[in-house]
DNA sequence: CGGCGGCTTGATCGGTCTCAAGTACGGTGG
DNA sequence: CCACCGTACTTGAGACCGATCAAGCCGCCG
């Protein structure tokens, strides 16, 4: 139905941790830049894969993530965009149900969850923080949702403007994911998504310096497509 | 665009304790059961609506609640339905995102956020008992999002084998929902489900004894046609 | 019996997918 | 420096699926 990109299985966990052991950096404060193992993957390398075990729980420092189920068809499906300081890899029971890949090389805060909610029955703070990044998660995933029952327009208006409310730079949005991630992410195809951006550029809502750059001109237009 | 549901606004949370108090049940264990207030809400009531102060968890002791939003242009999306058992109200923030409704008569206990995080930080099962809460919701939205990618007929074979897992009573499912509001589910409109049904029962794939009662009569195709 | 709400069925329209070229960009080797 | 290549992106023409508009049908209740 949908064209998407296939993707090979990776490597584990443990073989990455030989291989990419980064510095230790202990300069934020939360559980997670305490007892967080610093790991460095290269561009579209895999983080974890479907079927995984659910061992650990991920902090971007720099870079971005992608989160993505395969449908049976082969077509995929993104769930979540993580830049830096998003946590991912929420994944309940004893398998992950998604895999998660780096869109950029990037730098990522690895725990174990076993220490995590062990410090968190000794530790309430730690608890109301697990707390409160969980419910992240769930509004974040809620929040995407009305974002694929959407017009093409309606839908890449939206994923410009969150896009631009999650990055710094005011108007200029760098894009730091291909035109078939953005497909995947909103459940259109790569056309479809390259259309739209010409069409919203011949709007003036928005300009296209490069491929991968953005220039929101005209936000009220876009909210006001967002429906 | 798309024809929905259009709802008025609800009483408080505090009006209706005061309608619809409920004697105490205390029959399962959890912090739920331990702590929770029981309350009625009638068929298409109002539980929580968007922008409410986010004070309390919800658990559903017995019938259907729905979680939507409304878009600007006045199309309905549900996010979940949730069943006996299920735990509901987890938006993040100061205010709900947004809103619950009584799908059938029903009775939800009620927790104030603030007790069961107070509890969780004296008593660590309890903190790991709303870490499995949250990881458990994440996952039921994470996997409510493929289904809105769909082409009709996988999305609507995918809602009744989602509805036949959470149900007990084999291969009949009994549809506490109407029409609109898994249409409003799956991102398609009423008449669409209702051709999707037909056309499913002409494959033999299902009967429909009523529109309420959906029999499972060749699971495999179902499970083939969800991709 | 009549009316009403929920559901089904039909005919047409439009948006998005699909298939297929064409173009811009970055890298590599001559 | 330029010719070449591969990848990512854009653009075009046509088919298809689901939305829309519009009737009919059914069960329920007064």
């Amino acid at each position: 139905m949908m064209h998407t990109t296939v993707h090979d299985g990776g490597s584990t966990l443990s073989e990455r941790s030989a291989r990419h052991p980064v510095a230790m950096r202990r300069t934020s404060t939360g559980a997670f830049e305490t007892i967080g193992v610093p790991m460095e993957f290269a561009r579209n390398e895999e983080i974890y894969c479907e079927g995984d075990p659910v061992e650990y729980l991920y902090k971007v420092a720099s870079g971005t993530v992608r989160t993505c189920k395969v449908l049976a068809d082969g077509r995929r499906q993104i769930g979540a965009f993580h830049l830096a300081g998003d946590i991912f890899g929420f994944d309940v029971g004893a398998e992950h149900g998604s895999f998660a890949e780096a869109v950029t090389n990037c730098t990522i805060l690895v725990v174990k969850r076993s220490a995590l909610t062990e410090l968190a029955a000794r530790d309430g703070a730690v608890a109301r923080e697990l707390w409160v990044m969980a419910n992240r998660e769930v509004a974040r995933v809620q929040d995407h949702m009305p974002l694929l029952v959407k017009s093409a327009q309606e839908r890449v208006a939206g994923f410009l403007l969150e896009l631009a409310a999650r990055q710094p730079g005011g108007d200029t949005v760098e894009l730091p994911m291909s035109r078939q991630d953005i497909a995947d992410y909103l459940g259109l195809t790569i056309e479809t998504v390259s259309r739209t951006l010409t069409a919203l550029e011949q709007e003036a809502a928005i300009a296209l310096p490069n491929s991968r750059r953005i220039v929101l001109r005209n936000r009220p237009a876009l909210r006001e497509m967002n429906a």
